[in-house]
DNA sequence: TAGATTGTTAATCGATTAACAATC
DNA sequence: TAGATTGTTAATCGATTAACAATC
């Protein structure tokens, strides 16, 4: 990896909060208020921007517009970006109808599943048999897919994606899942987030009783 | 924090990978074993289960059963875990029929919406107007709330649980949510993990050109 | 026993923060 | 100009890894 998982989805923070900042009316800000919005220091805010090549102007802070422009750069939104889901269960198809990726340049353009009471190619966003994943995924020339299916049936859907030439695959199903280097994986395991915030739950109510 | 966030994670991903173990048919297994499953190395292994205070035997590994038994304990695995959402929206709706939490011992108990026409007394967990939230918190001692609405009512939602008397947030809207020492919160940022894939598959494709 | 694995300490690595010269 | 903020380097902090004595 060339540059920190962190720092790229600082950079994804950064991006959310200079919008709301820009609702607001803001013209320009400066590296102590995006700390503040996000939750980092303002020594972290430049030294992110210095690894992506951002400049502000000393003493001017910078100009949100501008900041905002190349943020978008760096994180491929010049162009949208299509991406399919592989399972039409309650997380993929949640997904499907999800407003916040069309609203940051991410289109969902597919669904697929290997249940055929699920298939449905007159919906707004098709979703089609596990057999088509293939021939789609290299005639839409797709590179970044999402696994929504259980975690017992999510490495076989990983092998599949790779071997359609997937690129980049979010995964949900609560498994470690890897890839060779020429693609990119991110899981994201819901149960364990919930975990987590439990366990710091019981742990802060310990703590406080001693 | 008491304990490193990454650390309590892993400890999430042994359990799942301990519980495949299981289904194999397997009994006990060595740091090793369970670094290749979780991706890590079997320092790390150790390293980890030393914080919690798990100890295997030397030369013998650890016994699975123990293991899992051992890591529900400090997961909080030894009572159901009572949650409830707020937004009844595509992600709270999906995570209320999401089968991962009950087999995990989490409960969603209930989910609060503004919206009157979302409100459901009858289904098998009830949708109730957010007006009830706070009586319903402190009748049933709910200690876990989920964040499921769109960024702007977050910080407003996040308040309302606060003052409920909720000890820990798992937070789905694309903003950053603070919250007093004795309130745990975590973020995650569905769009923003996207956006990491994407930067990560087009800063592969850059590298690889040159 | 000999060999393999744990548990822990020390070394390394990487990420965050502090500090400050440059400069608008 | 004087004051404030950037950009970057050095210092600190924390997390991961390597190594190895203990021991089953």
């Amino acid at each position: 990896m060339i540059t920190a998982k962190n720092c790229v989805a600082r950079l994804s923070r950064y991006k959310s909060a200079l919008n709301r900042f820009k609702t607001l009316g803001f013209v320009k800000v400066f590296s102590d208020n995006l700390a503040d919005a996000v939750g980092a220091t303002s020594s972290q805010v430049r030294k992110d921007f210095s690894v992506f090549g951002i400049s502000g102007s000393k003493r001017g802070g910078y100009k949100i517009d501008e900041l905002i422009e190349k943020i978008n750069n760096i994180l491929g939104k010049n162009e949208v970006q299509q991406v399919i889901i592989v399972g039409a269960g309650n997380i993929g198809s949640a997904l499907m109808n999800f407003k916040g990726f069309e609203k940051e340049g991410m289109k969902i353009v597919a669904c697929f599943d290997t249940d055929p009471t699920k298939v449905n190619r007159l919906g707004n966003i098709q979703v089609l048999p596990i057999e088509e994943l293939k021939s789609f995924v290299l005639n839409n020339k797709i590179k970044i897919g999402i696994i929504a299916v259980p975690d017992n049936a999510a490495p076989g859907v990983m092998e599949a994606l790779l071997e359609a030439g997937i690129k980049g695959v979010l995964n949900f199903a609560p498994i470690q899942l890897k890839a060779p280097e020429e693609c990119v994986v991110n899981n994201v395991n819901i149960e364990s987030e919930l975990e987590n915030v439990i366990y710091y739950v019981n742990a802060l109510q310990k703590s406080r009783k001693t």
